[in-house]
DNA sequence: TAGCATTATATAGCTAAGTATATAAAGGAG
DNA sequence: CTCCTTTATATACTTAGCTATATAATGCTA
């Protein structure tokens, strides 16, 4: 079985922007005009007209300007507004259609419950949530790494079960988010070589958010920030300041994998 | 802005199950015949009859069973598997739409990027995912203490930042999903009376799985089961084994929440 | 000014999907 | 066997949304 659905995003409950309106959309930035970009979709010219000027209309912003007359007879072009619209409702479409394929493995897959669902779409507690890319995986007897190479340059591993692994289907090349609490990040303001954990993260502090017991670090490693807390005691013990720059240890058994 | 979108689901790429077919279906199971159930929809016997007769033929098993002639002229019921259908439809509809709500809060807030989204429709990897409802909450000065009451009977605490509470907008009564790693999960033959984790869940041992270095425990603790990974070691020392009484002890500061 | 390719607007026609309606076939109940 | 109410099937009509097409209006260019 597959799940299909057609993503509309509505303003003032009318349909707003759909499917065949983007690639409307998209055919008018390469055509420059309602007219070819009528004929390349294809559609009829009243049909192409009718849905742009709805959509300008209903938009908070324009999102083409259109000109009658003049050079060439005159035009449409998109706005930077409306290119960012097509953009993100790509994006905001993937999503969706990754969203609909594992609700359609759950039900194949005959695992079919409440819970398995609900999984789906969920709010994690976790502070810290980095995408990455997968570049390696060891795998052991019972456990295995993950090495997650993160946007900055830096590689996290992260220990999972042999068999979260598999169930996730998680290969080399995949992009996955690193989970951990930021309670489980240590912080040290030396290179922290003599320290058991596996990640050693450098970074500078961004911001320091003093509690009466707590403090919470956050440490920019560039491009991605690590939210650590530890006790007020050892930030001031440490001396901890904005513009510092410090290790973040974090255990990879505390590192969890979203995929 | 608002997203919308009308959940189909497909067989043979073609629209199988719609919401208007699932009223329609909801009617026929109330009214006992596709006439009744026409009329009540509203729609025309025809269009009824052509979504029911489509449906028992795209369907790997029948959806309905139809008797013409007999007594009362004859009638239409839906089969177990019929009711299911209408059941996990309803379900995953609804679930669609969490996640359409989620994807409308991210692109309203601003905080609009594809990390944010992407973490809407994530597996994790930790083995542990048991859904409860909030029933109490502790705001402390940092941390806030979540007891979350499962459908076994047991409440397991969960230590989270305030600002997790905060931003999940977690209230009491919501229900919300206890995420822990299997690593997290120590377990004791006795009571566990002088060890300082908050949550001491006790069970009966379903399944020992034992490996090379780790030995993987199921517990049951009736209704929902808790992995633990224990050295082998530390397992054989215990003397585990299935049909065991033992109690689970996990740091509430090791569990996670979802929503 | 005449030419142009476009936007802007109106109108006729087509098509798919539905409604409304009529009619045949079915088969148990009395 | 007749009655009853349904399923099953066919036909004419309606409607929404589209296409196709024609025509004005526009404003730069040569």
């Amino acid at each position: 079985m597959e799940f299909s659905s057609n993503l509309t995003l509505e303003i003032f409950n009318q349909p707003f922007i759909l499917e065949k309106r983007i690639e409307l959309l998209k055919a008018i930035e390469k055509e420059g005009s309602i007219n070819k970009a009528a004929k390349s979709v294809p559609m009829s010219y009243k049909a192409a007209w009718e849905a742009v000027d709805m959509m300008n209309n209903l938009s908070p912003r324009p999102i083409v300007i259109k000109a009658t007359g003049g050079k060439n007879g005159g035009g449409t072009e998109l706005t930077d507004y409306g290119r960012d619209l097509i953009n993100s409702y790509t994006l905001l479409k993937r999503e969706q259609e990754k969203f609909l394929n594992s609700m359609s493995r759950l039900v194949d897959g005959g695992e079919f419950n409440i819970n398995a669902i609900r999984r789906l779409s969920m709010q994690i507690s976790a502070r810290n949530q980095i995408s990455g890319v997968v570049e390696h995986i060891d795998h052991g007897k019972v456990n295995a790494q993950l090495y997650i190479k993160l946007k900055s340059g830096y590689t996290i591993i992260s220990v999972v079960t042999d068999n979260a692994v598999e169930s996730m289907a998680i290969k080399v090349g995949d992009e996955v988010v690193a989970i951990f609490k930021s309670s489980s990040v240590i912080l040290s303001t030396d290179n922290a070589v003599g320290v058991s954990s596996r990640n050693k993260i450098k970074g500078i502090i961004s911001n320091i958010s003093t509690g009466e017991i707590n403090t919470e670090v956050t440490v920019d490693i560039g491009g991605d920030r690590i939210t650590s807390i530890i006790t007020k005691n050892a930030a001031e013990e440490l001396g901890l300041k904005t513009g510092d720059e410090v290790t973040a240890l974090i255990k990879s058994s505390d590192v969890m994998v979203g995929k």
